[in-house]
DNA sequence: GACTCAGGGCCATGG
DNA sequence: CCATGGCCCTGAGTC
């Protein structure tokens, strides 16, 4: 290998921040990758609210801070896999899905 | 067997 | 004070 895939060092679809590398089946920012796991770590009651909590905002990177209920929704939108966020508290939890590049 | 790549945890800064 | 954004460590995966 070695080519590996050319598309890091771009921006991630939900923020339009810079991507670290591949986290959750995308690539993403360590904003989009905390905040992920933090969704999921929450995974509580719906505490995301939104304008009417139907998370029909804009859902642009200039809002994405504005809802995160929106926030959220992108990042599942976007193709990040929420099953591959451990809640076991396991760290070395590598998922077997890698992206085709 | 050693390096790489990705994920989870905890930290520091910002709102 | 809490949330966002980031860096660090551990661990699976690859070479
Ligand atoms: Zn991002
Ligand atoms: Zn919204």
């Amino acid at each position: 290998m070695k080519e590996k895939c050319t598309i890091i060092g771009k921006t991630c679809p939900i923020c339009n921040d810079v991507t670290s590398g591949i986290h959750y089946g995308i690539h993403t920012c360590e904003s989009c990758k905390s905040f992920f796991k933090r969704a999921i770590s929450f995974k509580k009651s719906p505490k995301f609210k939104c304008a009417s909590s139907q998370g029909t905002c804009a859902l642009s990177p200039a809002t994405r801070s504005a809802c995160q209920l929106c926030r959220f929704e992108k990042c599942i939108q976007a193709g990040m896999l929420p099953s591959l966020v451990r809640q076991r508290g396991e760290r070395g939890g590598r998922a077997k899905l890698y992206l085709k590049c």
